[in-house]
DNA sequence: TGTAATTTTTAGATTAGTCTAAATTTTTTA
DNA sequence: TAAAAAATTTAGACTAATCTAAAAATTACA
């Protein structure tokens, strides 16, 4: 098995691989609060054993087993989430530190059983996809509303920010996973958005608020 | 907060206080099977954080904030027991090694919903009191049926040893919690007991498994 | 294209938890 | 009650993960 820190630097340079052939030690650093040098020495331990691809300054990838890893604990991580939220009615901005301790139990007979006993979900209450117990799934390929125009609808299927000031304005707002809109409206100045909800009720968004929240491409 | 080897060793030190007034070195060694060297150390730490009364050479015994500290971590570890057996379906011989894990996480507020998520079981499947958010419980004065003579009754209410071995004899042998029985024979030569279940069906069990059955006092 | 800026790595410490081996204290027992 | 045995502690070392400061490599750009 994987010590703790291990576990978090594959989940790391896994997220931080989307769309990237290479992840860079200053990018791991920020993401972990960490310092360089920390993450070098750590590197080299990963490359030990063979869970990362790493040549000496020219960054990292996963290799397969390394991210068969990474894709494990998010699934955790999601799974748990999912328990959090439908099973002990926290909301979804409070979900995520709790998660990063579970995701770290080790069992994976725990997890299957716990994905059955949730019905098998599909995505998190962020909205992201919760692979299966081979590791499957398949990443919907979102937009975010600042790339509509006047008139196009859409339904809310994820959050680009995942910061709970961000989560909480927009569970006070009713923006939640699910929901369904209409632009009515974009104000030219400052490029922020008016939706129209299913209810008949305006919200008016930032452009920040816009380019944060996804629908489906 | 405090570390993981720091819980588990207030842990260790509250299971091996029970009627005593000071646990050994040794004792803690052995039961988490580590070196009395090791213990030493984990000792002066422990001391330094008031979460012991420890005299070199005299034993250790728990503060009132260590005893709160290690009776939290046994809610945390019976609630999860609970919660593998009943909602994941898990067998009372598989769980422990599980909650060992889970009982290190932190969230006070997850462990209060997941105790009302469960309507507040008062029991872990191995019969063990569950402590309430305040670290209340009773223990149930328990004693084993060896000590009870021909044609008297009791209910299993918990196990002295908790190994998987001696759990899947009894599930098998369906001696499970809760299961009501009468005495019928107490063989002389090696004290073994026969019991006569509910269903009338008749069991034999050694003196070694009656001393491990705990029946209410 | 060569110097400056940035990034990354190395060198050397530090902390938590553990270990072995030796020294010390307590307990047992002859 | 004094040696022997057992228990406990100390001393010194090791590993994992981290840090700061300095050195080395890469990249940027004048």
């Amino acid at each position: 098995m994987n010590t703790l820190a291990e576990e978090n630097y594959l989940k790391s340079i896994y997220h931080l691989s989307m769309g990237v052939a290479n992840v860079s030690t200053n990018q791991i650093a920020a993401s972990l609060n960490t310092k360089a040098s920390s993450v070098t020495d750590m590197l080299k331990k990963l490359a030990d054993k063979a869970l990362i691809n790493y040549t000496r300054y020219q960054g990292v990838s996963l290799t397969p087993s390394g991210e068969k890893i990474a894709v494990n604990i998010i699934r955790k991580h999601r799974l748990w989430e999912y328990f959090l939220v439908e099973k002990l009615n926290f909301k979804w901005d409070q979900v995520h530190d709790m998660a990063e301790e579970m995701e770290h139990i080790s069992s994976a007979e725990l997890i299957n059983r716990l994905d059955k006993f949730m019905d098998y979900p599909q995505h998190d209450p962020h909205g992201e996809p919760i692979p299966d117990c081979n590791g499957l799934f398949n990443t919907p390929k979102l937009k975010p509303i600042s790339a509509l125009a006047i008139n196009e609808s859409g339904v809310i299927s994820g959050v680009r920010d995942h910061t709970t000031s961000f989560l909480q304005y927009l569970e006070k707002q009713g923006l939640t996973i699910g929901i369904k809109f209409t632009v009515t409206e974009i104000i030219a100045f400052d490029h922020s958005v008016v939706l129209q909800m299913e209810n008949k009720k305006e919200i008016h968004i930032s452009r920040e608020v816009a380019n944060n929240l996804l629908i489906p491409l």
